[in-house]
This record gives structure tokens, sequence and C-alpha cells, in this order.
DNA sequence: GTGCTTTTATCACTGGAAATGATTTTTTAA
DNA sequence: TTAAAAAATCATTTCCAGTGATAAAAGCAC
């Protein structure tokens, strides 16, 4: 059973007759003849009474009704990749916590208003998680922050360049307290595989002194509220720290330059795979171009 | 685009490998290949990205959707016309007033409890139309009372054995009036094409004297509320008239058998045309076989 | 890295079916 | 009855799905 069968049968029931379907078409009416015929073999049972004009009988009746919808599935499957048609279907979206937070509601909202068919899903998790995800198949781009990991066959894009620093709910005075100091305070961090984590554990780099104890938590609001009540330290951006400040007593310390910097990009799979919903993400006004977050 | 593509296109993802893919569909793996790659080709865009296992890319994401939606319907169509699987889909029924009222609320009952994933329609209306309506397609079998015109492109099988009595809200004494009086009674019939109205057109003929007024009602409750409140007369199955008999005063009288004894028939195209649904539905037990109504 | 295995891509080839155009048969309308 | 229109049939061409063999590429173990 062929979708070209199919299509022709719809057209003859619709058009009520095998010529003016081949019209239709752009075939030939002997061939609309065969394709019906063929499909009459197939379900061993007439289709369409050859009046004037043809009238389905009711098994062509039943046939029909699919036929109608797998000719419309089929329509639309080709409208979604053709690239002048609206884009729609999903796109699944990955994305650290903290620019989730931070970044994402105003460019998501930007984006859904612009594109109404296009539905998004969001699935936060650690750059590592998002990675694989994106490999996997799993997700059609995701924001995350590496080390200009570039050239395998991920695309990346940066979008953010963001500030690390250390929040603490206690006064820092003196700025970053010394190495001695950070080893006996508890962190606060996102679990196994956050960017920022790898910072942390920089900053403590080159000790001997035991590592110091790390709170994984899965939420940002869970870090900063543990952090505003003195569980701990954390490392987090600076614009993910700023919209706390007004509910929360925070201190915040600046870390060294080459530790600070952090550059989130957009990742996905490169340009030839991409659905036309992820196209018009990723090449729309909405997505910045390195803008620095200071 | 064909259905086997996309059938492939979806085991690949499925089982993650084109080989297994071409195992599973019982095929070769270059075949696989083949497909996928004209559905890359027609599409412009990369569907699959070609590691271990094999993972679709944000565009053949999009598409494992419609594939698969595509999928489920060709295999649900294949289905219904398979002569082992379970019936479904829609019957349209086509029957007369009288038949609709008397007869099948029983049938359906039983036959609806048969076959829970077959919807029937009823529509109801004269043998006239109904004929019409099984000839267009729009119906699937259809009750209605002919005089034996078999032989043609419509299947008929006699199910019903009636007898017309008529029917006064006024007493009739010495049984059926003479032709006089009838010609200046009213007649309650159905619209132009009821069957039983051809009786009654038999009753009066061979008169010089005006045909007698004909009131035509849609409904047959509509003609019995009125015949029983003095309007006129009218020809009914006997059967139909029983039910009424209990709510409404009514007097009724013996036609000639010539004119009195008819058939309602089940119709249908031939049997090479049935759906599945319409099969069962004709050669089932609920059936009746020219079962005489007395 | 080197070899070994698994998987995918490429290629030449074959069979069968889709498409075509001409013609016949059937149906419908005049 | 004839003329016109529509569907079926048929011979022919074209194209493509499917096959098997082989090459290339990707994993995987060591």
């Amino acid at each position: 059973m062929l979708i070209r069968s199919l299509e022709m049968f719809t057209a003859v029931v619709e058009t009520g007759s095998f010529s003016a379907a081949a019209e239709r078409l752009h075939t030939v009416q002997s061939n609309v003849t065969a394709h019906i015929k063929k499909l009459e073999a197939e379900l061993e049972v007439s289709l369409l009474s050859r009046r004037t004009p043809v009238a389905p009988t009711p098994a062509g009746h039943q046939l029909l009704d699919y036929a109608r919808r797998i000719g419309a599935l089929h329509a639309q499957a080709r409208a979604c990749f053709r690239a002048d048609g609206e884009p729609a279907g999903e796109l699944r979206l990955g994305s650290m916590e903290t620019t989730a937070a931070v970044h994402l509601p105003r460019l998501l909202t930007t984006f859904a208003r612009r594109w109404p068919s296009i539905a998004v899903h969001l699935r936060t998790g650690t750059s590592a998680e998002l990675i694989e995800a994106l490999r996997a198949g799993q997700l059609d781009a995701a924001f995350l922050a590496v080390e200009g990991e570039e050239g395998d066959d991920l695309l990346m894009k940066p979008v953010f360049e963001e500030r690390l620093v250390l929040v603490s709910g206690r006064p820092l005075q003196g700025g970053l307290p010394d190495r001695q100091t950070l080893s006996r305070t508890p962190f606060l961090a996102f679990r196994q595989g956050c960017g920022y984590r790898q910072t942390v554990e920089m900053l403590l780099a080159g000790q001997r002194a035991p590592a110091p104890r790390i709170h994984e938590f899965g939420s940002l609001d869970a870090i900063v509220g543990c952090v505003a009540a003195g569980m701990g330290v954390a490392v987090l951006p600076e614009s993910a720290v700023g919209q706390y400040r007004q509910r929360f007593q925070l201190h915040i310390a600046e870390l060294p330059d080459d530790l600070a910097r952090v550059t989130t990009v957009i990742a996905s799979t490169p340009k030839g795979t991409w659905s036309r919903a992820l196209a018009v993400f990723m090449e729309g006004e909405w997505m910045p171009e390195a803008r620095s977050v200071a």
C-alpha cells in the first residue's frame, strides 16, 4: 500500500472520476486505474463502484477515512521540512539551572510569542548531562558552560559571558578567603557534571589539605537559600545571584579573573541536522551574540 | 516518501542500527541505507547521526513523530480489511421510520453489544431516498420496502413480513370504508418516496374522484398522534401501530391481502464491496430471515 | 597506536512495478 | 442510434526497490 495509491484513491473519490483524478495528480488515467486495482487486489475487496460519478463502496468509504488521515499527515510532514513553511513541532531545549533562571525567561517568552506553533520543552541539567543528551538525540540544543572544546560533532556558539563570584551568607572581609579557610568551609554546588563545579575544584587545587565537604543540590533556589542561611559558600554566576539579593542577605567576593570568566554557549548538532524549529531558534534575533553579562 | 521508507526509518531509530532494522524488516542493510538516504535527500536534511547506537538528529526526531503516526494508521487500515481481525470503524445504516421504531432498537442493541468497536450510524428516510443513498455510497445497508426489484446492482434480502393496516382515530364500522368515503378522507403519510405510500395510492387507484388530500409527515410519532386526534387516516404496518395502542384510542381496519402484505428487505451493495463491519452485520444472527411479523 | 570486529556506504545488477500512450470496451447523454 | 466521455486493457518504456559483494568507517580490545 503506497501513499501514492491512497492519494489517487482519495482524488478519485473527491473528483468522482478516474480521469479527473489523473489530471489533478499530473499522471495518466491508466495509471490511476492500475493503482486502484492494486489496492483492491491487496485488500481483496472492491473499493469503487464504477458508475458516473464514481462512488466509494462501503469498504471504500472505510479506506477513504484512513487515506485522508494518512494523506494529511504526509502533507504535514513534508510541510514541516520545507524551508518556506511555518516551522512547527517541538523544540527540545536543555539548560543549566542558572541560565534557565536568569536568561531563559525573557528569551523563551520572546521566542514563543514569535513562533506560536512551536512547542518548547525545557530540561535542566549539568553541562555534562546536557551534552550527552544532545549526542543521544534527546535534545535539539542546550545552554551550557564548557571550556572551548569546539571542533567535535557539536556546534557551539557563545551567547553569554558570565562572571563567577563566591557567595556567602556571612560577611567576607578582605574579599576572597585564603585557601586554608576555604578548605574548611563547606561548599554548595550542583551535582557532578556542572561546569561551575570545576571552578570550585580549581579554586582549591594544589592543596594538600583534605577537600572541603561539597553538598550537592539540584536547584539554584536551594543553593542560594542555604548559602544565605549560613550552611556554606557557593560559586555562582553574578547574574544568577543578583535576583536573590533583595530576598536574602548575601555577601559576595570576586574570584581571580582566570577562574571568574566563564562562557555560556548554545550547543547543538550541526546545521544540516536541524529541524525547521531548531533553525529559527538558532538563527533568530533572540539568540544573543556573546553578550557580556556584567 | 514511501510508507516503507518511514517504516525503515522508525525501525532504525528503534533498533539503533541499520543492520538490525534490516533484519527486523526482512531485507538487507544496503536497502535500508538507500531508503534513509532517499528520505534525507528528499527532505534535504540529515536524519540520523551515524554513531553507535544510531541516534536521530533534531530533524530526525521530528520526522520520527510523523513516521510513527503514519505507520500506526497504515497498520490499522490493513487490520481493518483482514478477515481475521476485529471489525471496526463505522457502519452507516439506513431505515424507514417504521422499521427504525419497531425492529431496530432490539436488533441494534444486540449488534452493538457483540461488536463494541463498530460505530453504528442510523439515518432514516423513505425507501427511495435510502436506495439513492446506497447507490451514492453514503450508506452501507438499509432497511426498506420495495416490490421485488431484485437483480440490479443492489443486493436485497427479505427480513420482515409486515401487514399494513388502515389506522383511524374514529371507529371503523364494517372494516375498510368504501372508496367513496376514502377519497373524501385526508391521508397522513410519509413524504414522497415511502414504500407504504404507494399502497395508499393503489388503494385509491382507478377512481375518477379527485385524490384525497395527503398530508406529509416526517415522523411516525407525528402521524400516529394526528391520526388519533382525528386529522385523518394512515396506512401503517400493524407492528408499528401496536406500541401506540396503549397511549391512543386507535381503530384499525384490515386491507385486502394483495395490498396488505409488504416485505421489508435489508439492501446493500454486493458482497465483494463490504467492509468487515458490514459483513458481520449482514451475516450475523441478529439479521432475521424473513421473519413474519403478524 | 595496531589489529580485529562490527557497522555503514558504495556499487553493479536484476526483477518488478510505476508510468505512459494507444486502443478497445463500456457507459452516458443526446 | 449515434456521438461523446470515461474506464479498462495492453504493449512498452522507465525507473527504482531490493540484492549481494565489497569497500570504507567506526568501535573495541590490547
